[in-house]
DNA sequence: TATCTTCGCGCAAACGTTTGAGCATACACT
DNA sequence: AGTGTATGCTCAAACGTTTGCGCGAAGATA
C-alpha cells in the first residue's frame, strides 16, 4: 500500500486539503464542515489507508510528539530500568522515546543533545554525565528539560532523584543498630552528586552515633571492578571491618566476589548492605538487604514534569527527591565479638 | 541562542540558501563554490550556532536517520539487554533509536508500528509479539524490517536469532552426560518459536540417548510465576526428577525459589540448567550453568542487516541463527542414586 | 429589493530543506 | 567581433501539513 497524502484524499473526495485537515484534526465543528463531507473524508481515509505524516506536521507545528532520553550507560541494569520505566510512562502520553547512550562521556552527551535538537524532540529527560551544568542551563532555555537521578543544586534545572542522603543514612543506622562500629563505605565516582549525598548520609549516621572517628571511605567508581578491588585491599590489609556499605549494585557485586574469595561468610563474618534493587538480590545466599530506589516513581514524576513543561503548564521550580525504601533481608547480623 | 536557519545564514553572508545548503552537504566541489564563500559560510554557521533542521530535511529527503525498535516487554532483562545492544550498535551508524514497548500485545504492536511509520523512521527492528506474520509481511514491503529473537519460518522476513534448538540440545546433552535420565523441561509460551525450538532440542537430545520415553514438558509462559508453579507442582507430586531445564531466565528464578522452599539443594539433590545469561547467575550459590544467547552479536548483525536494507544494499534473503554458548558452572552434578 | 447572517468551504502562504534548471560574468580561441 | 566554455552562483518548485483570510450561496430580516 503506497503512502497517501491529504491531497490524495482531496482528489478522492473532491474536497480541499484544508477541509480534510480540519476534519482530521477534530475541528469539524469549529469550521462547520457538513456531516456529509466528514463522512466522505472518513471513508476516503480508510479506503486509501491514510496515515498522517508527522514529519510534515512537525515542520509546520514545531512539535514532534517525541521525547529524548539520555542515559550514561544503558548496560548498567539501573539505567536500563530507568529507561524501561521512562519509556513505559511516556507511552501513556503517546510519546515515543528516542534513547541515546552517552557512555558517561561529556563529548557523547553533547553530540547526543545535538542529535535530539536537530530532530526537534519536544523535550529531553537525561541523566547528566558532566559535572558542569553550564551547557544544560543553556539547553533548558530552548527545550523542556528534566534531569533524573543526577542533578546540580547550584542552578535551577528541574530534577527528580532519589533522596540518596536519607537512604544512606538509614542504611548506616541499620548497621549501627545491629551493633556495627566498623563500617566501610565503598563509594562511586566522588564527583557525582549521587555518591556525595550517600557518603554524607553515611557520615552523618556515624556522627549521630558518636562514631565519626570510625569513618572508612574508599573507592572511586560505580563499577564491579572498584567494589572488588577495594574490598580485596581492605581484607588483605587486615583492616578491622565488620560491615560493608556498597554504594551501588555494581560495587556490591565486586565486594561479595572479594568476600567469598577470602573465604568469609555473609552475614556471620561480615554484614553487607547495598544500594539499588534487583530481583536477583533475593536469590543470593543470603538474600541481600538493600536500599531500593523508587525508579518507577522517579520516572512517573519526571515524565509528568516534562509533559507539563512541554505544555507550558506551570511547573514548580527546582527538583524533587523521592524516598528510597529499605528492603530488609538477611545480609546483616550482629558483628562477631 | 535562537534557532537559525539556512536563510539566516543567507542574510548573514549575502549568499543564497542554495549555495549554503550545498556547502553544508559537502557538495562545494561538485557545484564549484569558491573557497572564499565556503569560508564565509562556515564562519556564519559558527557565529549563528546553526544546526540543521532534520525535520525539514526529512520532509524533503524522505529519510529521518532514525530507526525504531519494538520489544515485547522491556522490563524483562533479556529484552532490556537487546535494547541496550541495539541502541549501542545503531549509534555506531549515527542512528538514534526510538524504542517502544509492545507489552506482548498485538494491538500495542500495531499501534507502535503506526507510530513509527507516521514518524517516518528509516527502518524497524522488532521482536514480534504476534504469531501471525501477515501484517509484518505487508509492513516489510514498505519499510526495511528485521526481526530479532523471534521469527517466522514460513515467510521470508529477515531475522536474526539464537539457534535455540542447538542451545537446548546441548544443554540437555550436558545433563544426560552427567547421568541424568529424568529431566523436566519447563517451557515458555508454547506458541512462540523460541519455546518450540528449545523444546525440540530437548526432545531430540533425549531421543538420541534413547530416553524419549522420559520426556517431561510442562509450563506455558516465560515468567517467574510459571517456573515457580510448575516446579512446586512437580515436587509436591513427588515426581521422579533429577534435573530441571528452565527455558528462560525468568522461569529459572521461579524454579529455584520452589526448589529452595522444598528444602532441596542444587546440585546435590537436583541439577538445573537455565537459558539466558545474567551476571548475577555467577553469584548465586551455586553459580548456575546456563545457555547464553549471543545478544551482542545478534544486535550487531540485525543492525547491519537493517542498514543494508536501508541503503538498498543486497541482503541475503531469510534469516540467520547465531550459536549460543554454554556457560559451565556448578549447578549440574551427577544424580543421586 | 436591498442588506445582513449564517453556512460550508477554498486559496495560498508558510515551516526549512534540497535540487534541476538556468544565468551572468570572465576568459580563451578563432 | 563572434563563438565557446568554464566559473560561481541564484531561482523557484517541491516535500505534506496547518491556518489566517476570504468568498459565494442561501436564507433571514427590513
Amino acid at each position: 500500500m503506497k503512502k497517501s497524502t491529504l491531497s490524495d484524499i482531496s482528489s478522492y473526495t473532491g474536497l480541499s486539503v484544508t477541509t480534510i485537515s480540519r476534519v482530521l484534526n477534530g475541528k469539524s465543528e469549529q469550521f462547520r464542515i457538513s456531516r456529509e463531507s466528514q463522512q466522505k473524508i472518513m471513508d476516503a481515509v480508510r479506503a486509501l489507508n491514510y496515515r498522517p505524516n508527522y514529519v510534515a506536521q512537525s515542520l509546520r507545528n514545531c512539535t514532534t510528539r517525541t521525547i529524548g532520553l539520555l542515559v550514561p550507560c544503558i548496560d548498567n541494569p539501573f539505567f536500563a530500568n530507568i529507561a524501561s520505566a521512562v519509556i513505559g510512562e511516556a507511552h501513556k502520553y503517546s510519546y515515543p522515546v528516542m534513547v541515546i547512550d552517552t557512555h558517561e562521556s561529556v563529548k557523547d552527551e553533547d553530540e547526543a543533545i545535538n542529535t535530539l535538537l536537530s530532530r526537534n524532540v519536544d523535550g529531553i529527560i537525561m541523566v547528566p554525565s558532566s559535572d558542569d551544568p553550564a551547557r544544560l542551563v543553556e539547553l533548558a532555555r530552548e527545550k523542556p528539560l528534566v534531569l533524573i537521578d543526577r542533578y546540580f543544586d547550584q542552578c535551577d534545572l528541574s530534577y527528580v532523584a532519589t533522596d540518596n542522603y536519607k537512604g544512606a543514612l538509614e542504611a548506616t543506622e541499620l548497621l549501627i543498630k545491629a551493633g556495627h562500629t566498623d563500617i566501610m563505605c565503598i563509594q562511586g565516582t566522588p564527583q557525582s552528586i549521587t555518591s556525595q549525598r550517600r557518603v554524607q548520609g553515611y557520615l552523618d549516621a556515624l556522627e549521630k552515633a558518636g562514631l565519626e572517628g570510625n569513618a572508612m571511605i574508599c573507592g572511586n567508581e560505580f563499577s564491579t571492578q572498584n567494589g572488588y578491588v577495594e574490598t580485596k585491599l581492605a581484607l588483605n590489609m587486615g583492616k578491622k571491618i565488620s560491615a560493608i556499605f556498597a554504594l551501588s549494585n555494581t560495587i556490591f557485586l565486586g565486594a561479595i566476589k572479594a568476600i567469598s574469595e577470602h573465604g568469609l561468610k555473609v552475614p556471620e563474618d561480615l554484614s553487607i548492605v547495598s544500594f539499588d534493587d534487583n530481583i536477583y538480590l533475593d536469590f543470593l545466599n543470603p538474600p541481600v538487604t538493600r536500599i531500593s530506589q523508587p525508579i518507577e516513581s522517579i520516572s512517573i514524576v519526571a515524565v509528568k514534569m516534562l509533559m507539563d513543561r512541554i505544555k507550558d503548564n506551570p511547573v514548580p521550580a527546582g527538583g524533587i527527591l523521592l524516598q528510597p525504601s529499605i528492603v530488609l533481608r538477611q545480609s546483616v547480623a550482629a558483628p562477631r565479638r
